[in-house]
RNA sequence: GGCGGCGUAGCCAAGUGGUAAGGCAAAGGUCUGCAAAACCUUGAUCACCGGUUCGAAUCCGGUCGCCGCCUCCA
């Protein structure tokens, strides 16, 4: 089957068709180290792993470059207000994104590459755009002539005509052209800077993603990618020099953008000030809770963020979750003692394995719709949680069998997503680690056991009223009891809101 | 002012020519000592108007409403 990508420069679905048989070259805008990321922030990344992870399970080897953007105004003016270094300012958030990248289990890119490491080739770069004619300098900066690049506007949909720069800000009347924008800019004594050929500056923002983008994947790679809003102008820069540059094109093949968070309807952005942090959000959701929340949508849909938003995804996860716990539990009861002897009603829910595999690519092979792609896991689980209520009520021979492989077939599909994928991202993770609690050790595990006994004892005398207080406090604790006809079951059940303080 | 997007059940959200996926919530039911989980049942003609078509949520035109970009921003 073949994928379908939306891409922003065409503004129209087309056949993704890679510039190297088998092989994926694509980068990611990464983050300017200046602060903690908000949820904006992290939808692109997740979005981002996403695709990373769809496009190696199509069997396409994935080489991934992201930057880290180290040296610019906003770092240097936090640096400022904290009576610290830039560099300081710009190693301790890097540090912060790598730990909530983590927590988020985005897969980590191939190269991570700094701005300050790549300066010898910004420089380069400005210089040759300068000898074309495509840069000139005033007074130590140096800034692009979007008038040489003829096709100037062609990613954002617009002209130089259309645009009505100095609108909204002021315009800097040393520039040729309004749009013209900064390549290097020349420092002040106490701000971070390197020798160039027109005195001591900095990088401006676009030129560095060109140049790290360049030197790691060369001219017409397969995918860039980034937020709505860098479409213009960063990435709409960032094609005018590198086109300029190197003489050729496309720069890149597939533009992808995702779209924004909103709060309220209203896009969250720094500065609006209307931001919440991805470590605000974890340390009160599981991880794949947000996942969840992110994938439920098409990436490039925009998201109104909020409490309930963020309950109502809590709820669809733990729904999977009790599907893949419950099937799993009945796999623990069940060792051994199997046939391949199966019902007819098995063999044909054999055969819908490969259809919902099916439609699950089907639906992320049109523009990475997750959405879609979910709906088809959640049909499997309804399907799965019906199997195994017929195996409780008239068990089969085949019946460990067929749980097992559907079992396999919703993690499967989940990891593609990756929920359900454990910090170490190995191949054969245990999801009942993952899906029982991994915060508990043995031991606890056996004390649950034991209360769990004991309650069995005192229902098995009718004392209900003592089954039922030790229900309700282990509820308190963080655990769940099911009754079933083979005996109870029991599992953690995070610490959200709402769950565990049930007094 | 220019460019772009959106408006589908109580909420979220797929679907872009053949009579509306999925999730959450609600109600009833099955199971159960009770509960939980699960399963079954119940609901939308797709902002509005007009047009094209045998047939439109899906294409075209118009109206209303919302949002984004044109400044740093994922």
């Amino acid at each position: 089957m073949t994928l379908k990508v939306h891409n922003t420069m065409t503004r129209r679905k087309e056949e993704f068709v890679p510039r190297e048989e088998g092989k994926v070259y694509m980068y990611v805008c990464g983050p300017t180290v200046y602060n903690y990321i908000h949820v904006g922030n992290g939808r692109a990344y997740l979005v981002f792993d996403v695709i990373r992870r769809y496009l190696r399970y199509k069997g396409y080897e994935v080489f991934c470059v992201q930057n880290f953007t180290d040296v610019d105004d906003k770092i240097i003016n936090k640096a400022k207000e904290e009576g610290k270094s830039p560099e300081e300012i710009a190693r301790f958030y890097e540090r912060a994104f790598l730990e909530d990248m983590a927590a988020l289990r985005v897969i980590p890119p191939s190269v991570t590459p700094r701005a300050t490491e790549t300066i010898p080739e910004i420089i380069e770069m400005i210089r040759t755009l300068v000898e074309k004619g495509h840069a000139y300098v005033v007074d130590g900066d140096v800034y692009f002539r979007v008038t040489s690049f003829p096709e100037y506007g062609k990613l954002s949909g617009r002209s130089l005509e259309e645009m009505r720069a100095g609108e909204r800000v002021e315009v800097d009347e040393r520039k040729e052209h309004p749009m013209d924008f900064a390549l290097w800019k020349a420092s002040k004594p106490g701000e971070p800077s390197w020798d160039s050929p027109w005195g001591p500056g900095r990088p401006g923002w676009h030129i560095e993603c060109s140049a790290m983008s360049l030197k790691y994947l060369g001219m017409g790679f397969d995918i860039h990618g980034g937020g709505q809003d860098l479409i213009f102008p960063h990435h709409e820069n960032e094609i005018a020099q590198s086109e300029a540059y190197t003489g050729q094109k496309p720069f890149v093949r597939y533009w992808i953008h995702n779209g924004f968070v909103n709060i309220r309807e209203e896009k969250m952005s720094k500065s609006l000030g209307n931001i919440v942090l991805v470590r605000e959000v974890l340390q009160r959701y599981p991880a794949d809770v947000m996942r969840l929340l992110v994938l439920q949508t098409h990436y490039r849909s925009p998201i109104d963020f909020g409490e309930e938003a963020l309950e109502e995804a809590s709820r669809a996860y733990e729904r999977l979750e009790n599907c893949l716990f419950a099937l799993g539990e009945y796999l623990e009861r069940h060792q051994g003692a199997v046939s391949p002897m199966r019902t007819q009603r098995e063999v044909s829910l054999s055969d819908s394995f490969f259809e919902f595999e099916r439609r699950f690519e089907e639906a992320m092979d049109d523009d990475f719709n997750t959405a879609r792609a979910l709906a088809v896991i959640f049909e499997l689980v309804k399907e799965m949680n019906t199997y195994l209520q017929e195996q409780e009520a008239f068990p089969t021979p085949a019946g460990p069998i067929l749980v097992e492989q559907g079992r396999d077939l919703i993690l499967r599909l989940c990891r593609v997503l990756g929920l359900f994928d454990t910090p170490s991202g190995g191949e054969t993770c245990e999801v009942d680690e993952e899906v029982k609690g991994a915060e508990a050790g043995p031991r606890i595990e056996a004390l649950v056991d034991l209360l769990v006994e004991v309650r069995s004892r005192a229902r098995a005398r009718k004392d209900y009223e003592m089954a039922d207080f030790i229900r309700e406090r282990l509820k308190d604790l963080g655990i769940r009891l099911d009754d079933l006809r083979e005996g109870t079951r029991w599992k953690f059940v995070g610490s959200g809101p709402g769950k565990g303080t049930s007094n």
